[in-house]
DNA sequence: CATAAAAAGTTGTCTGAACAACTTTTTTGG
DNA sequence: CCAAAAAAGTTGTTCAGACAACTTTTTATG
């Protein structure tokens, strides 16, 4: 299996690089939280509710970068599975507020436990310096990528 | 809208950063190629056939790191819109090989010139060392989700 | 050589992403 | 105050990813 040539073109690619990591990572991820019905999406609104308390969907959307649409129908999957439901909000009837249910509340160690177990050996292998240089060069990629409208 | 404390977890969150970025580059690229029909994992395929000639599913789930079933149904989608087509292989029944279509051949230059065009502005504002580095560091984290299985 | 195992793809199902179009409610501005 | 604009969500459609289950063909192996 001769690839040489063409992995070549595309390891020297940005983009191909971000997807691979990315790729792998959001895999193992998803079998790490995979016991718990929850997808690395919805992990990561577990994880501003526990930080931040009750907030709205378009919170979500600008924190997560992700677009509205996708959080409007990954909410009702989180509803269905009973980890939050919606708070009506009386001053403004157009949205509401997201908040975690008691079984929303009760998992937060327990799964932050197996999260970091299952990433330990993982995370063991990742030299501290490599760990902290990349998610600043992430960062600065990420900021520059945020104002960027060609 | 005090999200302090929810983003300062996140920011410090290895994936949490490798998806923000690869979310907004793959938004980008999306864009970018809109103007051909062809999304920014097709794109990669024709790269690889740009640079390699025909290869099999297998072999492009190889090099890409996606799983059969989804190549399998992308292969579908571009044969449709005419950028492949399937060569069989007399010596194995349960393969074939995937060979750009005339259109495929063509228009390889003017999309490499488009796509260049449309990150000229961006890659201009990534510091070439940020450039290498994180495709340096990205390769490195790649190594190790890649022979990792808890 | 025959049967079991492996390999190559495909199909089904659920989840998520992008983007456009839409509804409802709130805010602005004349 | 009222019409226009903006904001907050939802819905439809297409594409992609994960994973399990499946078919067909090839390779191993006893």
């Amino acid at each position: 299996m001769e690839f040489g040539k063409a992995l070549f073109h595309l390891n020297n690619n940005l983009g191909y690089n971000l997807y691979r990591t990315y790729l792998l990572f959001h895999r193992e991820l998803i079998r790490a939280l995979k016991g718990y019905g929850v997808t690395p999406e919805q992990w990561q609104v577990l994880i501003i509710l526990w930080n931040h308390g009750s907030v709205t969907p378009t919170q979500i959307s600008s924190v997560t970068l992700q677009d509205l649409p996708s959080i409007s129908r990954m909410l009702v999957r989180m509803e269905r599975n009973g980890w939050t439901h919606r708070v009506e909000n009386e001053k403004d009837g157009r949205s509401f507020h997201v908040a975690l249910t008691d079984k929303g509340r009760e998992h937060k160690s327990e799964m932050m436990l197996v999260l970091e177990k299952h990433f330990a050996q993982f995370l063991k292998k990742v030299p501290a310096e490599l760990n902290y240089g990349i998610k600043q060069e992430l960062l600065k990629l990420r900021a520059l990528l945020n104002d960027y409208t060609p």
